[in-house]
DNA sequence: TCGCGCATTGCATGCGAAGTCAATATTGCC
DNA sequence: GGCAATATTGACTTCGCATGCAATGCGCGA
């Protein structure tokens, strides 16, 4: 009333099509379309729908959109809390290939195990396009998502019966082609430190790579198991090497523990790495290229998704 | 018509509140009532409505309640295309603190500088409910949020004509408090290795480490710039040195390329770190802990937000 | 026993855009 | 120039849920 205008005050209302319709005296459809890839509509109409969109301010509603078209543009991704270094590095990767395809990325993080129910309900609530999930979950969930017709995509994990689709290395492979080099290089006393017992990647890994040494003639391995973070690297080698094994060669089931394996050794035992002892890794995340490191490793092709 | 149940057979449409509300032979509204908070509804309503959305494996659909109640519950996540590890960590621990308040994370990467307007437009669509930013905009970027009444909340980096609240450290008390250590542990003769110019928070950062050692009387500085990478660390080293400049105490910007230094000063120059050089580092990345560095630096604290 | 107030519940409407269908404008062609 | 074919355009409905309002039921005190 004082004479304030709407427009660069705060209009409390946000414009919508019908605003702009009408400031461009021409129907909320003819607006909606100007708006869309496909839709006809005539030059002169698209420019002054623009020109009046411009004016306003007006964006659509990526909410009412996604009501009615029934897609909403996004995925979920979730990771799990991590003392690994892997997927924050995937993530960020992964999101600017999303957006290169217009979709948007809606994250969740497990911070607990029993997180999972309360993610995949939001998830559901939100009606999200396509989940990407670099975490465990239970049949019934997987049963969820199939039934609500829900593309679901495995992130580095399969699934035993497994309906889903899963983008991911073949760990095995990898870890056979790192004990082939390592043995190619003379190394004949492996150990291996695993990932946690319950993580498909570590078992995936962890087969591999026996069945290599196998394959070679290496049956006596020692095998130790981490939890995949920097701690639990340095924490195996030291058992390892406490307990007086001799190996030569230790592999590691992601790079995070290989690197706490190289300053184990390096730190409290003063062996020359790789002189003394070669230390493998595998995911070929940032440190690992670190000259201090300069770890061999698996890189995951994480562009190709 | 085969006789075929829509139950478990992968009903093609999801249940909505009517598809409740009719097997619970209630209204819509009742239905709607029971999924809120606040909303009346007798427990007789309440359980049959909550046994009915169970049977068809009902999920209120957030798009359609955003659309209604004008708050989608979710806030965007910007940040920049990582040579710097120091934001995924942050991005995951945010995320969670998030999802303990019911609020959904929207995540955005610049991969190009000029991205950065594909991405406002993203949000204003999405009608997020907030965006907090770890990347630099522009005053006109910053007055469309304002003038949409979008809280925007600027992540490690202030805005000049401030008109926007902003979280993060006094980045220039932190660099005075390391300045004052190697001080204090004789060092005498520093060089800065700061981050990319148009980094507030490189500036920042920089402008503290000059400003206590002014104070301390060092005013002969040698300043190099990086870009926060790794390797750009380990070029400025190379630089320093190689241009016979003399000091005993190098401040990087940040902890990617104090670890580029480090590695540098060992591997190119076989200085004895923090024997012969030392080198600090800023933000406490994961890497920074390793032993093979052990870096001294600042530690952000990312756990309050 | 009757009336009043409160707790429940249903009805109807609206959020903002997309798409269907029919009406209209434009174009090409003989 | 006339007519069929095509391109534009607008009116209206729909998506799924929240919410104001009216109608109903209930309990309780006098």
């Amino acid at each position: 009333m004082s004479g304030r205008g709407q427009k660069h005050a705060g209009p409390r209302r946000r414009a919508t099509s019908y605003d702009v319709a009408e400031l461009a005296g021409v129907s909320q459809s003819a607006v909606s379309r100007v708006f869309q890839r496909g839709a006809s509509a005539s030059k002169a109409m698209r420019a002054r729908v623009l020109e009046a969109a411009e004016q306003l301010g007006y964006r659509p509603n990526a909410i009412a959109r996604g009501l009615i078209t029934q897609r909403s543009n996004m995925v979920a991704v979730v990771i799990g809390r991590q003392t690994n270094l892997f997927y924050p590095e995937v993530l960020v990767q992964l999101t600017e290939q999303f957006s290169q395809r217009d979709i948007r990325v809606l994250l969740f993080t497990l911070a607990q195990e029993r997180d999972i129910d309360l993610v995949v309900e939001q998830m559901l609530q939100y009606r999200v396009d396509g989940i990407l999930m670099a975490a465990m979950l239970n049949q019934s969930q997987v049963e969820v998502f199939r039934s609500a017709n829900i593309p679901l995509v495995l992130f580095n994990r399969a699934f035993e019966g497994a309906l889903t689709s899963s983008v991911r290395c073949d760990q095995a492979e990898g870890e056979r082609w790192l004990v082939q080099s390592l043995h190619a290089a003379g190394h004949r006393r492996f150990a291996i430190i695993s990932g946690p017992e319950d993580s498909s990647v570590s078992a995936e890994r962890t087969q591999g790579a026996l069945a290599q040494l196998h394959d070679l003639g290496v049956d006596e391995v020692t095998v130790l198991s981490g939890d995949y973070s920097y701690a639990s690297g340095k924490a195996a080698l030291h058992t390892l090497l406490q307990n007086g094994a001799r190996c030569d060669a230790v592999i590691a089931a992601n790079d995070a523990m290989a690197i706490g394996c190289i300053d184990a050794a390096r730190g409290e035992f003063g062996l020359s790495v790789p002189n003394e002892l070669s230390i493998v890794g595998f995911d070929g995340i940032g440190p690992a290229r670190f000259d201090a490191y300069d770890l061999t490793t698996v890189r995951q092709p994480i562009g190709r998704m």
